[in-house]
DNA sequence: TTGATTAGTTGATTTTGTCAACTAATTTGT
DNA sequence: ACAAATTAGTTGACAAAATCAACTAATCAA
């Protein structure tokens, strides 16, 4: 593995920084900020999950999490139920209202790509998946085996 | 373009979020911040920059900058000298002492790239890079005809 | 059962970023 | 030429985002 090759991912990654700011703006323009987002999408997409597992999934800091998760509350978004195996935890769901309002700002992500995907052609998107997709799974393979 | 089409890159963007934020974390574990680093990316690959250049090419604050600069300023990693066209602006330059600092930190970068590089094959590696230009590729010719 | 660990909360603080007001230099329109 | 508008950069006041450490209550492990 040569300079070039590391040069050259530095300047992918440089790219598609750009490419992930321009999406995250998006979001950013919306009520929540981008942690905000994460933690909801982990709500959404999970069952039964705890502070601590979303601490360690999103490496975020414990403090920092109970007060937006306060602040979900007191919107009624999300609800807690202390556990009844641990009852220093609490499972944590989103109520309708908070699935409402993720599934609107995944619309607008959506839109978002849409409009980013609009003047590529058919052919070229497919290519595009293709590729990321051979990205991951590179990086993937990489991963199994450490 | 469909819905999955939409998911998939969604799910390679939180995918690359992830690769990105190792590496950026890796930067943030030394003395200079993101935005800092930046700047000094921008000072160290272009000549005869202005701030103003950099407020573009970076979308950060004026005045934002113009602190982180002050910083740098004193600690004579840069040196500004007034513009004899445009005495409102400052020619920025590194220092000697700016560009060892930009470099080690790009050395430290470079290694880190290294460690997530190592257990992926030569062969492998090469396509990672085959795949990362055609997406770039096939973004940039759609960002051309816009 | 007691000492250590873990889940989550809270207060204090730092870091990061934004906004608006301002000075000085420059450009534009007449 | 020159007044009005614009631009480069600085500064002060703030707001938002994130970190750190101390703390309570519950649980685990010896």
């Amino acid at each position: 593995m040569t300079q070039q090759h590391i040069d050259e991912i530095r300047s992918f990654n440089r790219f598609y920084t750009g490419m992930i700011g321009l999406l995250n703006g998006y979001i950013l323009n919306s009520n929540y900020t981008l942690p905000e987002v994460r933690i909801l999408y982990e709500l959404y997409y999970q069952e039964n999950v705890t502070a601590s597992m979303i601490i360690t999934t999103l490496k975020i800091d414990k403090g920092y999490l109970s007060r937006i998760l306060f602040q979900f509350e007191k919107k009624k978004m999300i609800a807690k139920i202390r556990s009844k195996q641990d009852k220093r935890s609490a499972i944590i769901s989103l109520t309708i209202k908070g699935q409402k309002e993720f599934e609107s700002l995944n619309l607008a992500s959506n839109n978002q790509i849409k409009k980013i995907l609009d003047p590529i052609s058919k052919d070229d998107c497919d290519k595009l998946l293709y590729h990321m997709g051979q990205i991951r799974k590179i990086f993937s393979a990489s991963e199994t085996n450490k």
